[in-house]
DNA sequence: GTGTCTGCAAAGTCTTTGCACCATA
DNA sequence: TATGGTGCAAAGACTTTGCAGACAC
């Protein structure tokens, strides 16, 4: 990330000026971290992430910035019942995120990334999006689609 | 709640006594409180409906029982992204309950019980939790569907 | 009677905020 | 150079925990 001029910054770049936003280091290498993982960090293990090469940015700093990122849509944050929140990428320049829902284990906290039924996933709640946005009068930003039980590990421990 | 032994306690108490619980005093009223309404409620809002009755029993009461009461499958706890969960009851003892799904606004945090698609929004899921059971070897026991928005009022204002 | 449950208070976690200084555009 | 952004520390909000006493079964 440092040296240099990325080619996603320049993406980025436009992003956050449409935005009226600058764009600073500690987004940049926020921005870094989340597209080079495929994990659901919260912001602390973003927090340390950065801090190995980047020890003067804060957590606040983080926190902050994935706020700003999670309106500008760049961003979605998770709740995967452990008490802490969870981002992820939506994006990327070259629409490098595949669309994908959750599975989750209670006991363990292990995140399944599925895309197996998301075609049909996606036209039914487009359908519910549109009826339920005329019959509520809702201006409709997001959906949201979630499965919990318990993965195989934690079934053979008891 | 008080007075006698109401019809729904012999309900719960077999629920309880199936866990190995007990039903004691504030797990009645608590089950009364969520019983009683249609509202999504916070553990604190939970507290200040029981403590206008039973002043002496505390939040701390409050949160272990909601806990417990959503480990045995009573109660469904949500996240509607304002930093407090919510909690409502999902089944009672004549299924008094409607399965609904969540529309929420996310500026003035409304929240929405629709039951509109709820029939394909089952069929569907009922499907993909087959399929993911299978593939990937959960056990799945609950499924999350929500939308989030803006609602009319707060599109008013800008 | 006994093992579970409660009340109170204190602690814990995650997240947000205040403010002086800094840096992007 | 004029805002918007940052760093640090402190505060805030929600939730959990410890422990002695109380209570359901």
């Amino acid at each position: 990330m440092p040296r240099g001029v990325p080619m996603q910054s320049l993406w980025w770049h436009g992003k956050f000026r449409g935005y009226g936003y600058r764009l600073t280091m500690p987004r940049q290498v926020l921005l870094d971290v989340l597209s080079k993982t495929e994990k659901h960090l919260s912001a602390e293990d973003i927090y340390f992430a950065i801090n190995k090469h980047y020890p003067n940015i804060g957590l606040a700093t983080v926190y902050r910035n994935l706020e700003l990122l999670v309106q500008m849509g760049l961003v979605f944050k998770f709740d995967f019942g452990d008490g802490r929140a969870r981002y992820e990428l939506s994006e990327g320049p070259k629409g490098i995120r595949h669309h994908h829902h959750h599975l989750v284990c209670t006991e363990c906290g292990r995140v399944v990334d599925y895309t197996d039924y998301i075609d049909e996933e996606i036209e039914l709640l487009g359908r519910i999006e549109k009826g339920l946005s005329k019959k509520y009068d809702f201006v409709i930003k997001e959906h949201f689609i979630q499965f919990s039980g318990v993965c195989s590990k934690c079934r053979e421990k008891k």
